[in-house]
DNA sequence: CTCCTTTTCTTGAAGCTTCAAATATTAGGA
DNA sequence: TCCTAATATTTGAAGCTTCAAGAAAAGGAG
């Protein structure tokens, strides 16, 4: 029954500049994406994620992980990948209950191809905007809030062993 | 064919917090009202902005500029709020265009309800998490960010006549 | 007054995400 | 070995968002 801590001014300003981001920057994001190279935001990052590596592959669980994604989120999107050509999955030969992703030529030249404009946008929306002590506060900033969302920060994860 | 100005490992870090804390913060929110309220973190932001109006109404553009959405999705949100008979809508007496949404006394209830979780959850996850130059830092950078990806920052809008 | 344009809002379909449940495989113990 | 638990992933349905198109009213020119 303890009255919540209501929001004072100050904070209730920073927040709501915070969700008008959240609800403004993917769309803006993905609408680049999608209008010049037919893919999603995630999609393209998860793309991303897999290009990266130097097979090119990645375990669905360490995907979705380094994505911050739920296995279920990333099943469905590398299915759609998978259906475009840009994704081709394998049951891993040491764990049977694991898939391997693995990035298709085809989606090597479409992360390639996608990367310049997206980039661009990125730019133009987030970095170019900000000081460069704005952008170091800023990684800061969000690094605090993402601890409280997730203290056990899923990253490098397992060692991969295929 | 000009070579993009690719990321500096100081920009693709702060990018990639950020990145992350789009993807995970949004879910963190809706779960938290979804279970203890029934409501989408966006359902409640669309409730909350009416119950912050002295009649508890406003226009579905006013509605959608000020919740930074796109008139579709205020319309299908409203459409689903009314649904469940928190929110009515009515034509506009002055332009018959215009539906004004207004918040119902369960609608009202609801918000007032859902509030306390949901600001304690804000708390945790955001506020909690940062100092307060910090927080004030915050309000600038995403400021400085929504400039960029909404030039005519939609606000007051129009007058509001009925 | 009529026609045309603009504004405001809704609609339906398609696509994406979530949630709960199902499947398949490995691991551990009696 | 067999049984149970834990792990890794998928699936289908339901819900939400977007996109493109549509309807209805207002404003303005002729």
């Amino acid at each position: 029954m303890d009255e919540p801590r209501w929001l004072t001014d100050e904070e209730q300003k920073a927040w709501r500049q915070l969700a008008m981001l959240m609800t403004l920057l993917p769309p803006a994001l993905d609408s680049q994406l999608q209008r010049d190279s037919g893919v999603t935001h995630f999609g393209y990052w998860v793309m991303a994620m897999l290009s990266e590596r130097p097979d090119r592959s990645l375990r669905m669980s360490d995907l979705a992980a380094r994505a911050s994604a739920s296995p279920s989120r990333v099943s469905h999107v590398v299915a759609r990948l998978e259906k475009n050509g840009w994704v081709r999955r394998a049951r891993s030969s040491c764990d049977g209950r694991s898939n391997l992703a693995e990035l298709t030529d085809a989606g090597y030249r479409k992360v390639v191809d996608a990367a310049p404009g997206h980039v661009e946008r990125v730019r133009d929306l987030v970095l170019d905007a900000l000081t460069g002590p704005q952008l170091q506060e800023m990684g800061e900033i969000c690094g605090a809030m993402l601890r409280r969302i997730d203290p056990d920060g899923r990253k490098g994860t397992r060692p991969l062993t295929d």
